[in-house]
DNA sequence: AGTATAACCCGTACGC
DNA sequence: TGCGTACGGGTTATAC
């Protein structure tokens, strides 16, 4: 279940693996429709030969910054992107394997299939209604309220919708609100200056959380995300709300509810987080 | 136009 | 024990 803090992990370790420079040398396409832009026929003439020069994120998506074009994956919830050496063995999951000079192999891992891969020649085509940044200077204090106001939303669908704001996903939006004891339904248009202001500071602060301690692990060992090299993450272990109906809610003591808003599963304190 | 809901996929957990 | 079924996760497509 790769989300900001998650993805941002992954693309920090992808830099460390030595691929970064390398030319792809052959692509394989296992599974046809992680494919999403054209064919695989072109996916594979236009990636072949191109020389990867960088690699960043932007909200969940993955970019490969190619000499010519851009490879932007992204990993929906149970894909992964491992760095093989020439004696690691692929398994039945890998959908799209980069083989690169060197040796080394750059595979897509996707359980379900939901993730995607694309070769584009501008990333924009992508990522241009992506919302802003939630830890970049594009977002104030000031914007972000007026961004509340002019919509009318529930918060929590508001906040995972990836045109209004990049990068959070289910288990990150449950935690800021909760740190900013707010109603995942509450109306985004009755948002107070005050109230706006402690939700923005509690996306930092939960996103910031994330980053730190390398991602949420959640241990059914399929939505588990595995920070790109078989290291855990450890942020499980600081979740307020996420997962913890029936826990003691660690503000006030009240047991953590678990509701459904528009078909999420939605963890909160009925406590600290009221309608009103 | 903006907002709300359904559908996509598939391994796992759970109930009977 | 074995089988069937609901669930979750992010996004896109469709409906309102």
């Amino acid at each position: 279940m790769p989300e900001l803090p998650e993805v941002e992990t992954i693309v920090q370790h992808l830099r460390t693996c030595g691929i970064i420079g390398k030319s792809i040398e052959k692509v394989s396409v296992l599974s046809a429709d992680c494919i999403a832009s054209g064919s695989p026929t072109r996916f594979k003439k236009l990636a072949a030969g191109a020389r990867i020069k960088h690699i960043s994120r932007r909200g969940k998506w993955i970019s490969l910054s190619l000499d010519a074009g851009t490879i932007l994956v992204h990993l929906r919830m149970s894909g992964s992107l491992r760095v093989l050496g020439e004696d690691e063995e692929l398994d039945p999951y890998d959908r799209l394997v980069l083989e690169l000079t060197g040796g080394k192999r750059l595979a897509f891992r996707d359980i379900r299939k939901f993730g995607r891969a694309y070769l584009v020649q501008d990333p924009e085509e992508v990522l241009g209604n992506l919302g802003p940044e939630p830890m970049s200077g594009e977002l104030t204090e000031k914007s972000f309220h007026e961004m509340l106001t002019t919509r009318q939303r529930q918060l929590k669908p508001l906040l995972m919708d990836q045109t209004f704001l990049a990068g959070m996903g289910n288990i990150y939006t449950d935690e800021a609100l909760w740190e900013a004891r707010l109603h995942p339904a509450r109306r985004s248009e009755l948002i107070s200056p005050t109230e706006s202001r402690r939700l923005f500071l509690s996306i930092r602060k939960v996103l910031e959380a994330g980053i730190r301690n390398q991602g949420t692990s959640l241990g059914d060992g399929l939505a588990n995300y595995i920070s790109a090299q078989g290291e855990p993450g450890r942020n499980q272990i600081h979740l307020k709300a996420y997962g913890r109906e029936g826990l003691p809610c660690p503000r006030c003591k009240t047991p953590i509810e678990k509701i459904v808003v528009n078909q999420r599963g939605t963890h909160f304190c009925p406590t600290c987080q009221q309608l009103r």
